[in-house]
RNA sequence: GGGGCUGUGGGGUAGCCUGGUAGCCUUUCAGGUUUGGGACCUGACGACCCCGGUUCAAAUCCGGGCAGCCCCA
């Protein structure tokens, strides 16, 4: 490189509008995309609220999209319920109370300034108090309802967008409601099949774990946890599945008479996640040069580019128009931008991580084609005009593919079994995530986890195949338990 | 919860130690030439987190507040 261009390269490191962050530093890189990719703008002068921009929206209204579309197909009926919970409602959980007590926003008004309520931190105490209305007889049951709203907790920690705020936004949440514990737990297992799916429209492997029971909800039967993981091997909860058992239904009053008039009491299941899940997607998907958004889930698939040569405006821009009318059904979208050159809309479209480029300019027209780039591995190739329907759809796909098998080689190779604490200590050290066998005893948990500073335990396989010794007491079994660092 | 760092136009920064003209890059806007990987020229808009103190004079020093970031529980 000669001196010229050294120079020049540095003037355009310092561009506001590029990325400059490597992914390696994860969370600059991840504050920097959320702007310049238009995600939200977290500036909003309220501490972890930010404002969704018109992109990052749309995506989260994709994967809305998709949720409504999965359990409503389910079976699961959208409802909602009102933003503010009266404190009367809220007592009647004690213990959930006492936790959210001074997280939940109080609300003011009338002339003696009396409170009203808490805005909403979570679901069941607007939604419980409602169903003990509904409930009479088992032909009332199940309740199978979900609602998509916003949620609103003080936290005193350090926020981050999309994955800890104070306003929890386009939060999904499933509340059922049944006769027997058999039916429960066939809804529960239904509801990970349905998120299970969801996680593959985000080309992202479901990576589950049963949560350890003193960690679930007093009084339940079980949860199983989502996880995703970060590049530097951390781990962040992302969705959760609870089998709350009749805790919830005692507490709410949640009962019917059964055939021979004895009361009984419902069981529960209830699941949720949100933007969450756009963090999770962001962090792993995505290089040095931004987003790689998957194709199910992108507000535009596929950019058309024109190049725009002085005499030729007009036939590359009709071209242009063609071709993205042709390839309506994939949400192109035809960037005409004169005040813009090529080069810097190639920059900008790949910051946001729109998963096909098309490039159309005099060369191609002359041939009957046009240039197509993959965003995830930046692949050109001529397609002729004829094929485009075919070729964008297939290479679509591709892309999805890839992206949930690279995803998933990564989470594999993140994933190390370790038979010694020596070995989970080095583990830590490595960025990976730590299995070993577990006697599913808290004494051990808690031993386990303090191998390291700031490793947790989170959660034990849901397949049972091997059988070996508990690490720390080295009883037999057949459980185990992951570690890791949380984000 | 503990520790560290930082607040200067929309974004990134210099200036602060040693008080005195707020400099640079970028964005945005207007006009023109351009366009196959961040083009160029001309012109314009735009900032010292807040409150108080010291001083002839504060972005700079002092006190307090607020906000943000990073690391660790």
């Amino acid at each position: 490189m000669n001196k010229k261009n050294q120079d020049k390269k540095e003037i355009f490191e310092l561009k506001s509008n590029q990325l400059t962050a490597s992914k390696k530093d994860l969370s600059e890189w991840y504050n920097q995309l959320m702007l310049l990719a238009d995600i939200v703008d977290d500036r909003y002068a309220v501490k972890g609220m930010a404002v969704w921009k018109p992109y990052g929206y749309k995506i989260m209204q994709n994967i809305k999209r998709r949720w409504d579309e999965l359990f409503q197909n389910a079976g699961i009926q959208e409802v909602y319920f009102p933003l503010i919970v009266p404190i009367e409602y809220c007592e009647q959980n004690p213990s959930w109370w006492q936790g959210f007590k001074s997280e939940g926003f109080k609300v003011i008004a009338g002339t003696d300034n009396k409170i009203q309520g808490i805005i909403r931190p979570t679901g069941e105490p607007a939604i419980y108090p409602m169903y003990s209305m509904w409930v009479r007889s088992k032909n009332d049951l199940p309740i199978r309802f979900y609602e998509t709203v916003n949620s609103y907790r003080y936290e005193t920690k350090s926020t981050r967008p999309l994955i800890r705020t104070r306003e929890i936004s386009v939060w999904h949440e499933i509340h059922t409601a049944h006769a027997t514990r058999e039916e429960a737990e066939e809804e529960f297992q239904l509801h990970i099949k349905l998120w299970d799916e969801l996680w593959k429209d985000l080309a992202l492997p479901s990576f589950k774990v049963v949560k350890p029971i003193w960690e679930c909800f007093p009084g339940a039967i079980g949860a199983v946890e989502y996880y995703s993981t970060t590049p530097n091997g951390r781990v962040m909860e992302n969705g959760s599945v609870n089998n709350l058992g009749q805790a919830y239904a005692k507490k709410f009053n949640i009962k019917f008479k059964d055939e021979k008039g004895k009361e009984q009491y419902a069981w529960q299941i209830c699941t949720g996640n949100g933007a969450r899940l756009l963090g999770g997607l962001i962090l792993i998907h995505g290089d040095d040069k931004g987003l790689i958004i998957p194709p199910r889930i992108a507000p535009i698939k596929a950019v058309i580019v024109p190049i725009l040569f002085k005499g030729k405006e007009k036939i590359v821009l009709e071209k242009a128009k063609e071709l993205s009318k042709e390839l309506k059904e994939f949400d192109v979208y035809l960037d005409e931008r004169k005040e813009k050159t090529a080069g810097e809309k190639f920059y900008e479209w790949e910051i946001k991580g729109v998963p096909l480029r098309i490039e159309i300019g005099p060369k191609d027209i002359e041939k009957d084609s046009f240039v197509l780039v993959r965003r995830d591995t930046g692949k050109k190739e001529i397609i002729s005009n004829k094929d485009a329907k075919k070729k964008i759809k297939e290479t679509l796909e591709d892309i999805q593919d890839s992206l949930l098998k690279k995803a998933t080689e990564m989470l594999n190779s993140q994933i190390k079994d370790a038979k010694t604490l020596e070995e989970v200590k080095s583990n830590v050290k490595s960025g990976k995530i730590s299995r070993v066998f577990w006697c599913k005893e808290g004494e051990c948990y808690d031993k386990i986890s303090e191998t390291a500073e700031g490793l947790e335990g989170f959660g034990s396989d849901l397949e049972k195949k091997e059988e070996g010794h508990c690490i720390i007491c080295n009883k037999k079994t057949k459980t185990k338990l992951y570690l890791a660092k949380s984000y």
